[in-house]
RNA sequence: GCGCCCGUAGCUCAGAUGGAUAGAGUACAGCCCUCCGAAGGCUGGGGUCACUGGUUCGAAUCCAGUCGGGCGCACCA
């Protein structure tokens, strides 16, 4: 119907320019805002205010000329100049009400869009390193990623989930090691362990047990070669990083680099099994992990920094090779090769991202943690100098979550062991409170997360609101053959014009809005948005509800199309926490 | 110091392409079940849209500056 409507006036303009009374060279797209007080009737347009001005007349005259050039009245019940210069339109009722079994028909697919057919876009999200389980801050990229990812596939994108796996970096390194050394104690090794090693994961010595089991005392080596002549650590008045290094340094060459690697691999597997499991629990499964070692293995960094050279953008200072990322913007020039000959991490995402856009996909998007935003500049710049489109890859920011219990903040810190990992906060609240707290807000914003609220099976819960909605309409279906009633649609249908009562105008006209809902919070990557709409939706419900009854013993024509109505309002919820990943209960 | 994000009701937050009287939830006060689930609904008070200036028919929205908060500025990952 709006599509309808914006194509009249599209006419109607092209008519006024036909006439000269609107100068040929003025480019308006007509569009239409849904009205948010009825008064002003189902869709407005603002257009006569922006034509005003280039045809030299009031406002309000060029709705007068607007309004007769809209010959093509078909669906419309009237149009009306209204405040400075807006048209109104009042659309037929019973041209509307057909959405009622537009819905109905399609039913589940209701929503869903074809927008982005043929379309490939990729959505990387969480990336947590595999150095130890997720916490809650990677929990709430998680639900945003996939919920993105879900919106997209709904509307028509071809949409491949991606996890990048930072295995290959340091921290891998020191985590191979804190292993190590577990599993030396747990041999019978008496040792003092490094100030940066993962001292008191308790998953470190679930690790370094099951090492044990399976390897037995094949990885053991005289303690004192281990940590003999080692620079001071950070407690001794030496640097906590030199330590470390050296320590690593010293496991690699003690163990051989077969053994490193069956410890190596022993903390990555293991890790990164329980992050996957933790994520598909949560509902979130992707279609690739993609390996940041696999990118040296195949010479794609290699590949990525010889083709920045080639096109002149790197250069050598120092010893180190750096990428003239200022060129394209950034802060300061970017080492992608240090003086050790090791390339930076940096280096790896510049291949990633070079390797992303080699596959072809139409948008990638790369779901960061806020604190990465300083990241953006240098990747773009990366993609522009190898001669890629930047404005393909959109980053998406997300902010950090506060939780709260008891309406008191909860403390959280990585690095004293004693954080707040994902798995406790599905545990304590649920897969979907969860995911739906996670996704309510904007992104880009602090997220407030009251853990009691979720947890509660209330009405300040807005997950249990909505859910609720769909529950009643389902009550409302069991109570019908009790009463000796049965749904005729056609005999509802045929009733539509009596569907006059202001809530049934409002929750009608709330379900037409969401195609258009679904749409725009896929685009924008704001679920949020959705969250919004069906909170809207349920509460235009409840309220309906309550001031009308469904089941009418004498009137079977209203009561069809009444339950016609609240049928494709129980669809439209169903589909909405469908795609947010969430379950339309029937009972609760 | 430089850069990015943010500032809307007591609190938590929506406000798409600039539009009509800035909206929800919560909290507070009162009301509504002989009736399809009261996990609900209705009514009410509550605002300098941080501040100042600008752009224009029109600004919470766009621009500049100021103040306040968060984050980031590695040959770490």
């Amino acid at each position: 119907m709006k599509a309808q409507i914006e194509q009249k006036l599209r006419a109607a303009l092209a008519q006024l320019q036909a006439q000269g009374v609107l100068d040929a060279s003025v480019a308006i797209v007509p569009t239409l805002s849904v009205t948010k007080d009825p008064s002003h009737g189902d869709f407005a347009t603002n257009i006569a205010l922006q034509i005003a001005k280039p045809m030299g007349v009031a406002p309000r005259v060029a709705a007068e000329h607007l309004l007769a050039a809209l010959t093509d009245r078909r669906g419309i019940r009237e149009i009306q100049i209204a405040g400075p210069g807006f048209l109104n339109f009042f659309v037929e009722p019973l041209a509307a009400f057909a959405l009622i079994d537009d819905i109905l028909a399609a039913g589940a697919a209701f929503g869903k869009s074809q927008v982005g057919a043929g379309k490939k876009v990729q959505v990387e999200f969480v990336s947590a390193n595999p150095t130890g389980p997720l916490h809650v801050g990677h929990g709430r990229g998680a639900a945003y990623g996939a919920v993105v990812a879900d919106l997209l596939a709904a509307v028509g994108f071809e949409v491949h989930r991606e996890y990048y796996v930072n295995d290959a970096g340091r921290q891998m390194h020191i985590l191979t090691t804190s292993i190590w050394l577990r599993y030396l104690e747990a041999c019978g090794a008496v040792l003092t362990f490094p100030a940066n090693g993962y001292k008191s994961e308790g998953y470190i010595f679930e690790i370094a047990q099951s090492l044990k089991a399976a390897q037995g005392d094949t990885l053991v080596v005289p303690i004192a070669a281990v940590f003999a002549d080692l620079p001071a650590d950070d407690p001794d008045g030496g640097d906590k990083d030199d330590y470390i290094d050296a320590l690593i340094e010293r496991a690699k060459s003690l163990l051989g680099a077969t053994r490193y690697k069956t410890v190596f691999d022993a903390g990555l597997k293991a890790i990164l099994a329980d992050i996957k499991d933790d994520l598909h629990e949560f509902g979130v499964d992707y279609e690739f992990w993609y390996s940041e070692q696999s990118l040296e293995d195949r010479g794609l960094i290699n590949r990525a920094i010889e083709r920045l050279q080639a096109a002149g953008f790197v250069y050598e200072q120092n010893g180190a090779l750096w990428f003239k990322s200022t060129e394209f913007g950034d802060d300061k020039d970017r080492v992608v090769r240090r003086d050790n000959g090791q390339s930076t991490y940096f280096a790896s995402d510049i291949a990633y991202h070079m390797e992303k856009f080699e596959r072809g996909f139409d948008r990638v998007i790369d779901i960061w943690g806020a604190d990465h935003h300083g990241y953006v500049p240098r990747v773009k710049a990366a993609l522009t100098a190898l001669g890629f489109d930047a404005a393909k890859l959109d980053v998406s920011l997300v902010q950090f979550a506060i939780l709260y219990r008891g309406g008191e903040r909860v403390q959280m810190s990585t690095r004293s062991g004693s954080f707040v990992t994902l798995r406790e906060l599905r545990e304590e609240v649920g897969n979907e409170a969860a995911r739906f707290f996670y996704v309510m807000r904007q992104a880009a914003q602090h997220l407030d997360f009251d853990l009691d609220l979720a947890k509660s099976q209330s009405n300040d819960n807005p997950l249990y609101y909505i859910q609720y909605a769909h529950a009643r309409v389902c009550s409302v279906n069991r109570q019908l053959p009790l009463r000796g009633f049965s749904h005729d649609v056609a005999r509802g249908r045929s009733a539509y014009a009596r569907l006059t009562e202001p809530h049934e105008q409002a929750l009608f006209k709330r379900l037409s809005q969401f195609s258009d809902t679904v749409h725009r919070a896929a685009l924008s990557l704001e679920p949020h948005q959705l969250v919004h709409y069906l909170r809207d939706l349920a509460q235009e419900f409840h309220a309906y509800y309550n001031a009308h009854a469904f089941l009418l013993a004498d009137d079977a024509p209203l009561r069809d199309a009444r339950l016609n109505l609240i049928a494709a309002t129980r669809q439209v919820l169903a589909n909405g926490l469908g795609l947010l990943g969430m379950s339309a209960p029937e009972e609760m």
